[in-house]
RNA sequence: GCCGAAGUGGCGGAAUUGGUAGACGCGCUGGAUUCAAAAUCCAGUUCUUUCGGGAGUGCGGGUUCGAUUCCCGCCUUCGGUACCA
């Protein structure tokens, strides 16, 4: 019989490897095909069940290609920057270089186990400086453009201040936060810094102020995702915003091309779709309003400026500029008061607050069209950052401003006239204007552009479009990140370093705390931060995002240290093909590299405008998570309480605490629960709740405490929720331990076995033991009598159908990554072989072909023992022969009133009249018609039959 | 809250354009083999039933000869929500 199969794998690893059979180059006589995974980030945890879920389907695929006569690039590398190594050093002290290398390795192991076809010698990894020189030298060119809206592209820099010398910043349409309006001589009068202040508003790549959370206690800022119901996930301590000057990226200015060429990309429509709402493109009108008693004017921005007769307050974000200044004194404490309150939330739960809040802040406003005098206040359901950070409220057509002022008593003026649209909601943009001088009796529609019009005439504001998009918060204050290309002189002017100069490396150090006020902990590098007299280095880093917004670039010409890949590379390659990845990427990572690649087409870097042609989203492998509860209102000694004993889980009085699931007992089941042993094991993960007390129903555990109940007795029960597996939920399954046990193409095709790839499932190791059978059975068809040993006498009409028949199917589910029926599929075919004892080589030769992308070691195997010199993976795929399926006869469903009562056999040709004589006169039939009229037979040819009666 | 997706036996799932609901696999039941067990093989397995049938694809409606599939209204779960990646 065959060896076992880690022998098999391991022989033909090293054969792969010594064979060099997966590396590729440019070969220009071979059509190119490129797939790409998402790469990973290399956690602690390991590889995870989850994350070969999308390289199988791929790896299946780049095979089939590959198998199908294309030169196929597929490559593997890592996102090797970010957050969690940082945490870890923390904790651990143990270096993000050093964790992240070890990972890296660990991955790399893995992968290569689970029998990718991966060209290794491409590998890339973002810490790389190699890599990351030409992360930061994009990031510099990012900051010597600015996007003209005329030509919709990046242009140098230095053509605008060409223009601003010749005619100011009057006349030009170009992507900025410029307020600000100035003359060709006043430009001349100013001096560097002012220069250099303006040109930040044009630049692609410029800082501005933007807010962060802030946790006063740990000294740090922290990420969302570190940040649970208001408080710190580590430690439990208060988490408010607070201002700081960072960078940004100017993605808004490609904001229409990223929605435009979203029609020239095969995604899924669903895809597409979260990216346009992410866009969020809405055409309307920004208008001015005075403010009672003040120089200053309000811009509000609003998509219905026909309603604005109905507009009865303001309401501003909370952190709006005017804010402080317009506040009268009696009203002072209580805006005040409320600020704190929604500086302590997040923007999702203040978008997800149910309960209507705000503040009147003493100051009117005049409403520009009825000239009365109306409140204006502040409330969290308005966004700094969307739109201009205010709106004029229009309670009678507005849901939320409705409830605002039904709460808060605020006047409401019925604007539009809905009684011809029964069933219309307000935000149905439909009825008739009323109560509103001029643009009574008009259709909303045109109310629209009449309001635009008058809005323009009276020079109080202009019809503009509104992106939801906002630009990208480029900074983190953060030790594992790129280090910016940036130094500042004394006078804080930015200077960006050189390419020849590149990479800034990112500084060696063993202390990861952050620097004083939430600075990066490169901040207290001091020989580092100020490299000369009067000169100062940016000391924040760059987001994890930045490395993965051009990687697949990169894999075309991945060890060039002239430019970030050769022309000749990019010519060839063009873009990704395929790209597989979970649908969690959906905005953030997708967007900001679809942004890259466009501004490197604007530079005639790359030929194609779009990075990913098709894209295909791989659904998640969930996990389990376990939960525990720490009640809020006990600060010491931390406190967490049982599972069983919190009675409202949405009570805001417990934080959810995700707990590894390493530590729990019964993981899963609604019996699950720490033990003493899962408590020690906790608290050695968790240092921070060293003291912490564990209340349960039987009592209480808190280390070192001698009154501690013991054993059995300590029962404190976890929250069981599916979720995703992921690292920072602490639940993830190596798949290595499934390899060991099942083989890898077992493992493999269990995972494509599970279900459709783009939908999401929780992981079952039940269940694989079909799949081991069913790849026993394949192999034993090659065996008899424990010898491999073939027929080789033709084939008969029957074991042809058989794999002609699966042949068909398989292709055309890889074509569409239906991978789990193309599997059910094969299982077909080797139930029915085995039924025939079928082991002629005329089947089985282009079956193990048919199967080899899928198990790639067993078939290489096989192979061989074929006969074969050469590797089964440059093969040649089976196609099928559709003489080989024809059916003269074909089975129909007989079914009375479209419930089926029986099936009967006719012959391929027969007319549908003879068909339906045959069936009425059948006894079955017959019966169920018993004297009722026949009111119709409808046959549908090849399908089915439905006599109504 | 907003955006996207999913919901079919005990479980994972299948079902070209609206045409046999439950392919394939797990689990379970019974049998064969065995001293016994594992493994293997064979048969059965949506529920219900007075054994004629009846009901059934998250819930409530609708279109149709016929709906898992199309339309309207809900419910639940998952992902994202701009500093996890």
């Amino acid at each position: 019989m065959i060896g076992k199969y880690s022998d098999i794998e391991k022989k033909w690893k090293k054969y792969w490897q010594d064979q060099a059979t997966y590396k590729v180059d440019i070969d220009h006589d071979k059509p190119k095909y490129y797939v790409l995974d998402m790469f990973p980030y290399p956690s602690g945890a390991g590889l995870h069940v989850g994350h070969p879920l999308g390289y199988i389907a791929s790896d299946i695929f780049s095979r089939y290609k590959r198998m199908t006569g294309y030169n196929v690039l597929h490559p593997m590398g890592f996102d090797a920057f970010g957050l969690p190594a940082e945490e870890y050093a923390l904790q651990t002290g143990i270096h993000p270089a050093v964790s992240t290398k070890e990972n890296m390795q660990r991955y790399r192991e893995q992968l290569s186990n689970l029998g990718f076809s991966f060209d290794w010698s491409r590998e890339l990894y973002t810490c790389d400086p190699k890599y990351y020189k030409w992360t930061q030298w994009i990031f510099t060119e990012l900051y010597k453009h600015y996007f003209d809206n005329q030509t919709q592209r990046a242009h140098p820099i230095d053509e605008l201040i060409k223009i601003f010398e010749k005619e100011g910043n009057t006349k030009v349409d170009v992507a900025n936060t410029q307020d600000e309006s100035f003359s060709a001589s006043e430009w001349s009068t100013y001096d560097e810094v002012t220069r250099e202040a303006i040109l930040m508003n044009y630049r692609l790549a410029y800082r501005k102020v933007g807010y962060v959370n802030w946790c006063e206690e740990l000294g740090t800022v922290l990420a969302n995702d570190q940040v649970k119901d208001g408080i710190s996930e580590r430690g439990g301590h208060p988490v408010v915003q607070k201002a700081m000057t960072q960078w940004y990226l100017r993605i808004t200015a490609y904001a229409d091309r990223l929605l435009n060429d979203l029609e020239s990309i095969d995604w899924s429509h669903s895809l597409k779709t979260i990216q346009r709402n992410w866009i969020g493109k809405s055409e309307g009108c920004s208008i001015f309003f005075n403010v009672k008693d003040s120089d200053e004017t309000i811009e509000i921005f609003t998509t219905r400026a026909d309603t604005i007769f109905g507009a009865t307050y303001m309401v501003l974000a909370p952190e709006h500029d005017l804010v402080k200044q317009l506040t009268t004194d009696d009203q002072r404490e209580s805006v005040e008061q409320y600020v704190a309150y929604v500086k302590s939330k997040s923007e999702v739960e203040r978008m997800a607050e149910k309960e209507v809040t705000g503040a009147f802040i003493g100051a009117y406003a005049i409403n520009p069209f009825t000239n009365t005098e109306i409140p204006i206040w502040i409330g969290e359901y308005v966004l700094k950052d969307y739109g201009t950070g205010a709106i004029m409220a229009v309670p009678s057509d507005d849901d939320r401003d409705k409830l605002f002022a039904t709460k808060f008593g605020l006047e409401i003026i019925d604007v539009v006239d809905k009684s011809k649209y029964p069933g219309a909601t307000l935000k149905d943009k439909v009825g008739v204007i009323i109560n509103s001088g001029f643009l009574n009796g008009l259709e909303v529609p045109e109310a629209i552009i009449a309001a635009h019009h008058k809005v323009e005439e009276l020079k109080i504001g202009k019809a503009v479009s509104n992106y939801k998009l906002r630009d990208a918060n480029f900074s983190r204050q953060r030790y594992w990140g790129e280090p910016f290309p940036v130094t500042y002189d004394s006078k804080g002017i930015v200077n960006m370093v050189e390419q020849e100069h590149l990479p800034v490396m990112l500084p060696d150090t063993d202390d990861f705390k952050p620097g004083k006020g939430g600075q990066s902990p490169l901040s207290r590098i001091t020989d580092w931060a100020n490299p000369s007299v009067g000169i100062s280095r940016e000391t924040d880093t760059m987001p994890a995002v930045a490395g993965s917004s051009w990687y697949f670039l990169r894999y075309m010409d991945p060890h060039n240290d002239q430019e970030f890949a050769s022309q000749e590379a990019v010519n060839y390659w063009q873009s990704v093909d395929l790209y597989v990845g979970g649908s969690e990427h959906a905005v953030a990572h997708l967007m900001y590299s679809r942004f890259w690649h466009k501004f490197l087409h604007d530079k005639g870097l790359v030929p194609t405008n779009e990075p990913f042609k098709k894209l295909v989203n791989q659904g998640m492998i969930q996990g389990v998570i376990e939960f525990i509860f720490l009640d809020k209102t006990i600060d010491t000694p931390k406190t967490f309480v049982s599972a069983d004993l919190v009675e409202d889980l949405e009570s805001n009085r417990y934080a959810k605490i995700p707990v590894h699931v390493d530590f729990v007992t019964n993981y899963g089941s609604p019996n699950s629960h720490l033990n003493s042993e899962g408590i020690e094991k906790f608290i050695a993960w968790r240092p921070e709740y060293t003291d912490a007390v564990f209340k349960f129903k039987e009592g209480t555990y808190q280390k070192n405490n001698a009154e501690n109940s013991t054993g059995d007795k300590v029962n404190m029960l976890t929250l069981s929720e599916v979720g995703k597996m992921s690292k920072s939920k602490f639940n993830v399954i190596n798949p290595d331990e499934v390899t060991a046990k099942y083989g890898t193409d077992c493992f493999r095709m269990y995972e494509m076995f599970l279900g459709p790839i783009e939908q999401s499932k929780p992981w079952d190791t039940n269940g694989i033991d079909g799949v081991s059978k069913f790849l026993k059975k394949f192999i034993e068809l090659f065996y008899s009598n424990e010898e491999f040993n073939l027929d080789e006498s033709s084939a008969s009409s029957q074991e042809l159908k058989i794999l002609h028949t699966a042949i068909k199917k398989v292709r055309s589910d890889i074509e569409n990554f239906s991978f789990n029926t193309s599997i059910s599929a094969m299982m077909v075919a080797v139930n029915e072989l085995r039924k025939l004892k079928c082991n002629k080589r005329q089947i089985l030769d282009p079956f193990v072909r048919l199967i080899a992308p899928f198990a790639p070691f067993v078939s290489e195997e096989i192979w061989t023992l074929l006969g074969n010199k050469n590797s089964i993976h440059h093969a040649d795929y089976p196609a099928h022969d559709e003489s080989y399926l024809v059916e003269d006869q074909i089975s129909y469903p007989i079914c009375i009133n479209g419930k089926k009562r029986g099936i009967e056999e006719f012959a391929k040709n027969m007319s549908n009249d003879d068909i339906s004589k045959i069936v009425l006169e059948l006894d079955y039939v017959a019966k169920w018609i018993d004297g009722k009229t026949i009111k119709r037979v409808i046959v549908v040819p090849g399908r089915m039959v439905n006599v109504v009666i």
